[in-house]
DNA sequence: CATGAATGAGGCTTCATTCAT
DNA sequence: AATGAATGAAGCCTCATTCAT
């Protein structure tokens, strides 16, 4: 069980899977299904089947719960777009593979991309400029692999990067809202759920790079 | 009847009419300001100018101020969104001016769409049939636009139009949440604003249609 | 359609048939129906059919109207027992003649009787001088009654009248207490009804003047 | 376990144990003397002595607390009839002995009699069924003892048990109401008031049995 | 007289946080 | 570390009463 968005290499340096992380994934847990003001400390600790006492021993405030779900599981989301983008291959694939990343963690684990899709960007927290910059550093690193497109040649260089990274991230975003909110439905069982967001993620990056409009009409 | 984010009323300082209306366009300005769960019921009243139990004589509760702002505006943004679908003009202009509505309506009343866009869907609210139905209705809406171009021979019909308008909306949905939260910045005066916005419609629309693939590449 | 809980002459001075009246007759039934505080004065308003602002023109406020209702039909009240007190026969008749006064309002008019036996001691308006006077002038009307029995040889003058009185009052409005929570149950039919009612007070004054215990045993 | 009409506990300025206890007893004083419409939740936790919230720890709210004191202490008191009704002795003793249980605990608790018999009805909580069986359940057992009288041949076969109950019991009643409302007084001193009740008590169960009537007259 | 919009104090309830054990 | 009782500020909502028309 992986404890980031990605199968990270387990080198978190966090105690023997004590309460703190008990706590944690119980709160992603409840925060998803209530959202986070919605969601009762007392709530938490009874997910995490500890006493609610307990989790101020481990958290200043219900706020940092958030705070530190935000930069602990983020982070591990970031490094493995960085990994993508650092990799080889033509940006085609690297867009695949980032489109694919985040629709498979959702599918694995949607109380947490709920919860970092639709409950973090809520609280007032997102505002603050720790966070704002770690939301930044998504759309920096993104980018960056746009304009590794544009100067090998891949992408056209008239297209703004940052409208692309819009395009292509609002594009995910917003599928997965469809889902969470009930808009659209994906298949019940797990291999059809599995060749649906792969085929998605493919559709996507069509679209982005080939665009909707007919050949020659446009 | 309702105002609608078209529809903008001629710059009243104070809407002419009813204290419902006042209170439902404070509440919005209130919303936007500090969410809706951190806005207390009080700022409304105050922001409105009127007593504090005037707000549960035109409203059951919070929760309805909400639910009504979404029905009575939300109408009014599908029937503008519905009404470029039926009108004349290309694929290209009819995307351009759904872009341009909706992020003019976002320079002109950030407020609103910041309540619309950002608040409504937190609460379990969104989860009722009713507003599900509504945002679905959207969807359909801009299907349709994208069905009238393929049938027209203006967008490839092997595009899937789900996916393109998770692609489409998702771009101006982010697009707008970024600035929002503050990870993007338009610029301070509104000619600049009006053109920054202007040419991000055109940007993204462009991106829509052509892709961000170099020609005779990807 | 008398007013009091008795047939009395029609010698209200009251104006015809006016909106006061309305008040006061909606807001027994209320009252007998949710309570004295569980009211609320615009229920009262619908009830009565008129404008719920209308009633601070006929009342000082919600207080008085429960005080009213209780001036003008209890004294209505105490006067039918006065006059049976007053009047000729035998103890036993005076007695039947009073329990079936009762106990007949309460088959014709059960909300009054709820307003008057259930609701109107509840509130402290009870301990007012003016209210507790009233009631304690039922308590002295019946003594008076059961003084005169004794004086004429009718009724043992080793018992006291205080506690006469109470057992008999007492009976009744235990009696009324049971149908008016459902701890007993009349028949639904008028004349079952009626039957049933007159029965019960031959019973209680039957037992009143015998007692229960076997002759000669007790 | 729950403090009962009758086992009252020795005298402890304030009971040992849990503030759930506090909490129901600080209830019961302040339920008699404002009502419990009248009645603020902050009044209770003055009167107990403990934090506001601290009530809403131990009840979901209000009316829970009122119901509570109904189920605890009215099982009590049903048990302490019961058990008259199933020991040995006569029929006017059994009578004096329940008669004078509860005149006695109005002497000694008289706020939890104010509260049982006053202020329980008044809510609809009375019409709950398990509330309204446990008052039945009164009634039936009081009608017991009177069939026991009957079948032993102390009571005549020829009254209605019902009947008999209501002027017995509805004889006690009123007789505690008239004191509480203050239209009738007991004596100030302790040895006064217990001489008073016990009278009252012959008193009721004489003219029951007897009746009130002149022998050989009615 | 009549209406019902407007007012605002008051009370119930929630729940994050602290504290004693 | 762990527990959960205890605290109390904060906020939603009700509803008696007033007021402008």
């Amino acid at each position: 069980m992986a404890r980031t968005l990605t199968a990270l290499p387990p080198d978190e340096p966090r105690p023997r899977g004590g309460k703190r992380d008990r706590i944690l994934d119980a709160a992603i847990v409840v925060f998803a299904r209530k959202g986070f003001h919605g969601a009762r400390v007392s709530d938490i600790a009874t997910e995490a089947e500890i006493a609610y006492g307990l989790v101020y021993h481990y958290f200043k405030n219900k706020d940092e719960i958030l705070t530190t779900i935000f930069e602990e599981r983020w982070s591990g989301f970031l490094e493995s777009v960085e990994a993508i983008g650092r990799g080889p291959g033509t940006v085609r694939n690297q867009l695949v593979s980032i489109a694919t990343l985040i629709l498979n963690a959702f599918r694995l684990r949607p109380e947490w991309v709920k919860v970092l899709v639709l409950e973090i960007q809520r609280t007032s927290r997102f505002a603050e400029p720790a966070q704002q910059k770690a939301v930044r550093r998504l759309f920096e690193v993104f980018e960056s692999v746009l304009r590794g497109g544009q100067d090998r040649g891949e992408l056209r260089t008239d297209m703004d990067a940052r409208v692309g990274s819009a395009l292509f991230l609002g594009a995910i975003e917003l599928m997965i809202t469809s889902l969470v909110i009930g808009v659209a439905e994906a298949p019940e069982d797990d291999a059809g759920q599995r060749a649906y967001y792969l085929e998605a993620a493919h559709q996507i990056v069509d679209i982005f790079l080939r665009g909707t409009a007919e050949e020659g009409r446009a």
